[in-house]
DNA sequence: CTGGGGAGGGGGCCC
DNA sequence: AGGGCCCCCTCCCCA
């Protein structure tokens, strides 16, 4: 005879004995802050911990002590509470982050649930964008009606502690594969919950500096978007803006709705919010395909739309609002794009040197820059080369081009390669987007190198008419 | 320590 | 709608 309730009521205990610190056995260090909690329970529930503590098993008389600076402490309480409770409160401000830690520590159901959060967050019924085409100007613009909603947790570890949720219609929550919704918070509690992140901050500050009129506070901290873990432990600003805005985007906000786990996760890529140790460590051997980005937004069409008034032509000025930010954009596209800075989707994979983009431009661009060499500028003194003035230089997989005066001086000999038959580059399959360019391994050998005691470095003579040949044939990731 | 340049990343917008 | 270009900003490296 089973006795459904007896799981959790361990689990209850043993979040009794973690409240209390009884029998504790392991201490994790988060950006200084001490949270303590049992071996076991770590261990069953975190591949990273489970790693982590098979290693130090031998020593089991004393304590172990696991130390982060990937993620805050508020992410890790989230992520610690998950564990105990299974309750995960997430919001809209740390579910980027939250999926973040979740990725490090390989705690895949968390990973899934923030990619459903994520992908619910963009999701707004055909209802209620109609209900924002049918607000007049003034509806859109006053204070009066609708407050702006926020994703809520049931409860926060912060401000009480976590009770089991008996009634799974509330509260931010997810039981084995059971997700419930999500509470709201009006307005007026956001401004005390409510977050920017460094991100926020920066766009703000790009607006900013692009649009003078928007009042900003003038210490506005500067976030480079890759560092996800940095973010959490930013304090909380307020971002003053014009009335009007800051009414159009909370209007923006309250589209969100109900959440039901299962909806499908297959909107974000799996390398969605990955720790930036995980994107900026080079894959040079990766052949793995990356996700395209049609597939990653299949169900887009319900982006959130807003109204911001009232182009000249007396049509309305549909802009769209980032679920995550306080970012518009005036095409759907562009948030297409822009989101991937949130969920650092980087689809786009350099096969040369295994660096990935978020952009395809960005990859062409670093691919022409870094791997092409199509610069016709001296790399050392910057002077203007031509077929005939300069050569190529190949370190690596990385090519410059340089002068011959700079060659001499260098005292490398140059050494003329044919590119064609070097065929360092293979060419896409037609019509495969899919496809990807490769740098030739097989041809390494076949280039000479130049032993100039210092490096591997591979002098080319590159005529420009082939390597504008080599330009427009060599299109990667393009059609 | 500092300034300059390269590279990456994000937004706007044209085609 | 996607590709691609331009512009701007930030970070990092190096002299």
């Amino acid at each position: 005879m089973e006795i459904s309730s007896h799981q959790f009521h361990l689990l209850e205990q043993l979040n009794e004995q973690r409240r209390q610190e009884l029998f504790c056995d392991c201490n994790i260090l988060v950006e200084g802050k001490v949270f303590r909690a049992h071996r076991n329970v770590l261990f069953a529930s975190s591949g990273y911990f489970k790693m982590l503590l098979s290693q130090s098993s031998k020593e089991m008389t004393q304590p172990t002590t696991a130390t982060f600076q990937a993620f805050s402490p508020d992410t890790f309480t989230v992520i610690l509470d998950f564990v105990y409770s299974g309750k995960l409160s997430l919001t809209g401000q740390n579910v980027i982050e939250v999926m973040s830690a979740a990725s490090y520590l390989q705690m895949t159901d968390v990973i899934s649930v923030c990619k459903t959060f994520i992908k619910s967050s963009l999701d707004i019924s055909e209802k209620e964008k109609d209900r924002y085409f049918s607000l007049s100007d003034k509806e859109v613009n006053s204070n009066g009606g609708e407050q702006p909603c926020l994703y809520g947790a049931g409860w926060r570890a912060e401000s009480s502690p976590p009770h089991p949720q008996p009634n799974p219609e509330q509260g931010t929550c997810m039981r084995g594969n059971t997700w419930s919704n999500f509470n709201y918070y009006p307005a007026s509690q956001r401004n005390t919950q409510q977050q920017l992140s460094k991100h926020e901050q920066r766009q703000d500050a790009i607006k900013k500096s692009r649009h003078p009129g928007l009042q900003q506070p003038a210490d506005i901290p500067h976030y480079k978007s890759s560092k996800l873990e940095d973010r959490a432990a930013e304090p909380a600003g307020h971002i003053s803006q014009p009335e009007d805005q800051v009414q159009i985007e909370a209007e923006a906000e309250s589209p969100h709705v109900g959440f039901q786990y299962g909806q499908g996760s297959d909107v974000i890529s799996r390398r969605s919010a990955v720790s930036q140790q995980e994107r900026d460590s080079p894959r040079p051997s990766s052949k793995s395909k990356s996700p395209k980005a049609d597939e990653q937004y299949p169900s887009m069409p319900s982006i959130v739309g807003v109204m911001g008034g009232w182009a000249e032509d007396d049509l309305p000025r549909m802009r769209f609002k980032c679920p995550f930010c306080t970012h518009m954009v005036k095409r759907k596209a562009d948030l297409k794009r822009h989101l991937r800075c949130h969920t650092g989707e980087r689809p786009y994979p350099c096969e040369a040197c295994g660096k990935r983009f978020s952009r395809l431009d960005h990859l062409s661009s670093h691919f022409r820059t870094i791997h092409q060499a199509c610069k016709l500028i001296c790399r050392k003194c910057k002077r203007h080369v031509t077929e005939l003035t300069g050569q190529v230089v190949q370190e690596g997989t990385r090519r410059y081009r340089l002068c011959n005066e700079c060659l001499a001086e260098a005292g490398i000999d140059s050494i003329r390669i044919d590119l064609e038959a070097e065929a360092p580059l293979e060419f896409p399959a037609d019509g495969d987007k899919d496809s990807r360019w490769h740098y030739g391994e097989d041809n390494k050998s076949d280039v000479e190198i130049v032993e100039d005691g210092s490096s591997d470095l591979v002098i080319q003579q590159v005529d420009d008419s082939e390597d504008e040949a080599e330009e427009k044939e060599v299109k990667p990731n393009i059609r």
